[in-house]
DNA sequence: GAACATAAGTTATTCAGTATAACACTAAGG
DNA sequence: CCTTAGTGTTATACTGAATAACTTATGTTC
């Protein structure tokens, strides 16, 4: 029923998909060009044009899909009343992210380039900002954007220092990290002050 | 003495500066080309090449000479015994950003595409692992470089989220912020748990 | 399985940006 | 003043992005 249906379509845009993913994964996100990209895909160079406008869009479909299963983990054990467990929920949040490694490599290679990071954090934060209105005290001087903000950012930061470091502490360790200094020190911050 | 001080050095070097300044103010970092540059500093084409290898390169001299005042301030007051009052160090960290912040703006538009937000982070994260490792406590789950790492980290957030959000919150109210979100709850998390 | 529709391949062309070379011009400093 | 070094002018090569016209291949439908 829809146009993706057909069978050459859907074989051209996995080629070229997995052709950008090696490619980033092997050299900087920047010098990877779409002559690069069909040329890998094996698949001639205007077919590039005829289902993306630029890198940066394949790319997004790339990370959409890829990010949309972790950020619907977090929802999902977020939502649960007042964070339940931060410390299983971030070993679950590392735990995901050593299984898809080598697409969160790519997320970090390539923020840069695109206005992609800052959509990671808006998602994110308003993912977060659920868990932080209910906490909010009208005296803190800490906006709940702010705080969301700086949840969303911090893990993000956390994430990218683990695969820098070779995901050397567990995910379990890297969980309670998360737990005790980015979501309870967060919340602590807004609560008390 | 120095190589620099031939004056038509000197001046060409500072008009393709500002040229790449007031670029970047008006349009992407990255649809900013050579010609854009040298066009704005009325200077010849190939004169770019006489001095910068890449618009990348000239970016990261206006930032470097930018940026390390500010890095100085941070690390004079973060230097001195146990933090002596984080709140009014962030007040003149965000003073700072207030009167530079196109500086800043330009850091956080072209961010992007080069190495240079993993630089800043890298220089922020040394001067504040001096502020981490006398409070460390061995028992602790969160290494000195991670606490360092994320403080240096939320401080760019903070301060993009600022900018972003047209330096709402006055600066002594974002060192209040600082302070709170960032500092104590950092040294609360590495020191207890 | 023949006819049609649509995707993909081929080839050529235009355009913008990077990069360099050779040579003429001009300002700085001994 | 005269040598040195920086700058301007012009020409050229190269690469990647983007599009057009046309042909070939592959699904879908009757």
């Amino acid at each position: 029923m829809r146009s993706k249906e057909d069978p050459r379509v859907r074989k051209t845009r996995r080629l070229l998909r997995d052709a950008l993913v090696s490619l980033i994964l092997e050299k900087n996100y920047t010098s990877v060009s779409i002559k690069d990209i069909t040329a890998r895909a094996d698949v001639a160079y205007i077919t590039f044009f005829r289902h993306f406008e630029s890198i940066d869009h394949l790319l997004m479909e790339v990370l959409d899909d890829g990010l949309a299963e972790l950020m619907q983990q977090i929802e999902a054990s977020t939502a649960q009343t007042g964070t339940p467990n931060p410390e299983v929920e971030g070993k679950f949040i590392f735990e995901y992210i050593e299984q898809k490694s080598d697409l969160f490599r790519i997320l970090f290679k390539s923020q840069s380039v695109t206005p992609l990071r800052k959509k990671v954090v808006t998602s994110l934060s308003a993912i977060y900002q659920k868990t932080c209105s209910p906490l909010y005290n009208s005296r803190s001087c800490i906006p709940v954007n702010v705080a969301s903000n700086h949840i969303a950012t911090s893990l993000l930061a956390l994430i990218e220092w683990w695969l820098d470091n070779m995901m050397s502490p567990s995910a379990s360790q890297m969980g309670k990290i998360y737990k005790n200094l980015i979501i309870d020190s967060t919340i602590g911050a807004v609560t008390s002050s």
